[in-house]
DNA sequence: ACAAAAGTGTTTAGGTTACACCCATGA
DNA sequence: TCATGGGTGTAACCTAAACACTTTTGT
C-alpha cells in the first residue's frame, strides 16, 4: 500500500461479509473464523474483510473467503444486503455488503488464515458473540436460507452431488423448513426434469444442471 | 466540510439510489432527476447521492430523495442490492446501495432541486441514456415490482387508498404481471381480511394496515 | 358494425396442509 | 410394551394457468 490517501469529502470503509452454508447429512453448518486482531480479537465473525479499489464486491466476498478460510469457489453466491448504521464497527463507520454462500458438504480442509486465527464450521444457532452486527446478519442469512429452500438451485447445491431420499428429508428437516415432504419433491422434480435417478441405482438421485 | 479527509488505505465512495414508482391508473411511472452536474450533466438519473458519515443507508435516501425531487416519505422503500463495478462512475470507486419506493400517485409537487436541474414521472421503458449503471439498477427494479406485486403491501402501496377492481385490473396489467385476474385475488383478499369493501359503496375497497 | 381489448365461467393441474395410520427404534 | 419420530396414503383446500365465450370499447 502506498497511503496516505486524502478525499475532499469524508468516505466510510466498505467491508464484504460472506455466511457459507454447507450440509452434512445432519444439519446445517455455517464458517466462521475467530478473529485474531481487535476489534473483537478472539470473537467469532463470518468470513470478509476490506473491499479493494479494483475488485468487483463479488469477488471481493470470494477473495476474502479464501483468504480467511482457504475456501474456493463455493457452488453458490448470493448478495443478501449492504449493512451500514453507524456504530456498527468502532473503527469508524463501515458499510458491509453481506452475501450468502453454499458449498457441498464441510470441507476439512478450512484453515485459518489472514486476520483469521482459525475457522470452523459451527451450528449457526449456537454461536454466541459474534462480532459486528454478524448476529443480525446470520439471521438475515439464515432466513434466506429457509426460504431460499424452495429454489432447486439452493437444494442441489447443498446437497452431495448423488442423494437419498432420506438426505432430501434431513435437508428439510435441518433448515426448519416444516411439513416438506421429500417423496412429493421428488416425485415432481422427476416429472419436470430438475433430477434424475441414477442408472442402475434405484432410490440414488442426481441434480441436472 | 472541513475536509481533506485522510485514510491510510483507499477507500470508495458510497451512494445511496432510490428507485421511485407510482400508479397512475393507466400505468407505472418511475421518478427520474436531470442532472445539473458532470458526470453525465444533462442525462437523466435515478434520485440519489453520497452517504453521509452519520446517516443510516436508508434515511441517505431519503434524504437525497426529499434534496433532489422534493418528495417525502414514500409509503414503502426497500433495498435491492448494492452496485459496485469498478468503472462505474468516471469519479472514482463508487459502491451504490440501490432502493425501490413506492409513492401513492404521481404527486405532483416533485421539483427539482440540488444537483438536479428537474424532476419528472417518466415512463420507465421509454427512458434513454441513463446515468451511471442506471440502466441496470432500474431494470433490476422493475424486476422486483413484477414480481413484488404478489405482495399485498405492494399492491396497495401503488393503488389509490379507495380503490375499485378495475384500478387493481389495470395494475396487474400496467407491471407486465400475466394472467392475473382482479376478480380472484379480490375475492381472495376479502376472504383473509387483507382488504375489505367500503361501507355504503359496493365495489369500492380499502386495505387493511 | 367490426375488431381489439377486457371481463368472466369453467376446468385442470399442482402444491400445501391436515389427518390417520404404519413401521421402526429405543427406553 | 409403550411412546416416539419418521415415513406414507388420502382427502380438502387453494392457487395458477389455460381456454372458451361474452361484453365492452373505440373507430
Amino acid at each position: 500500500m502506498s497511503g496516505p490517501y486524502t478525499y475532499k469529502y469524508p468516505r466510510p470503509m466498505v467491508t464484504v461479509d460472506l455466511v457459507v452454508f454447507a450440509f452434512d447429512g445432519q444439519g446445517i453448518r455455517s464458517l466462521f473464523i475467530r478473529r485474531k486482531n481487535d476489534p473483537f480479537a478472539g470473537h467469532w465473525a463470518i468470513p470478509g474483510g476490506y473491499l479493494e479499489m479494483d475488485e468487483s464486491i463479488e469477488a471481493a466476498a470470494l477473495r476474502e473467503l479464501k483468504e480467511e478460510t482457504g475456501l474456493d469457489s463455493p457452488v453458490l453466491v448470493e448478495q443478501i444486503g449492504a449493512y451500514g448504521d453507524p456504530g456498527r464497527d468502532p473503527r469508524g463507520r463501515t458499510i458491509s455488503i453481506a452475501h450468502v454462500g453454499i458449498v457441498r458438504g464441510l470441507s476439512s480442509k478450512v484453515r485459518g488464515g489472514d486476520d483469521a486465527e482459525n475457522a470452523s464450521w459451527l451450528e449457526p444457532n449456537e454461536v454466541k458473540g459474534l462480532a459486528f452486527d454478524h448476529e443480525q446478519i446470520l439471521a438475515r442469512a439464515q432466513e434466506w436460507l429457509k426460504t431460499g429452500v424452495r429454489r432447486d438451485e439452493v437444494v442441489l447445491a447443498l446437497l452431495p452431488k448423488l442423494f437419498l431420499k432420506g438426505d432430501l428429508g434431513a435437508l428439510f428437516r435441518a433448515v426448519g423448513a416444516k411439513s416438506m415432504r421429500a417423496d412429493r419433491w421428488i416425485e415432481s422434480r422427476l416429472r419436470e426434469e430438475t433430477i434424475e435417478e441414477v442408472e442402475g441405482s434405484p432410490g440414488v438421485y442426481k441434480g441436472n444442471f
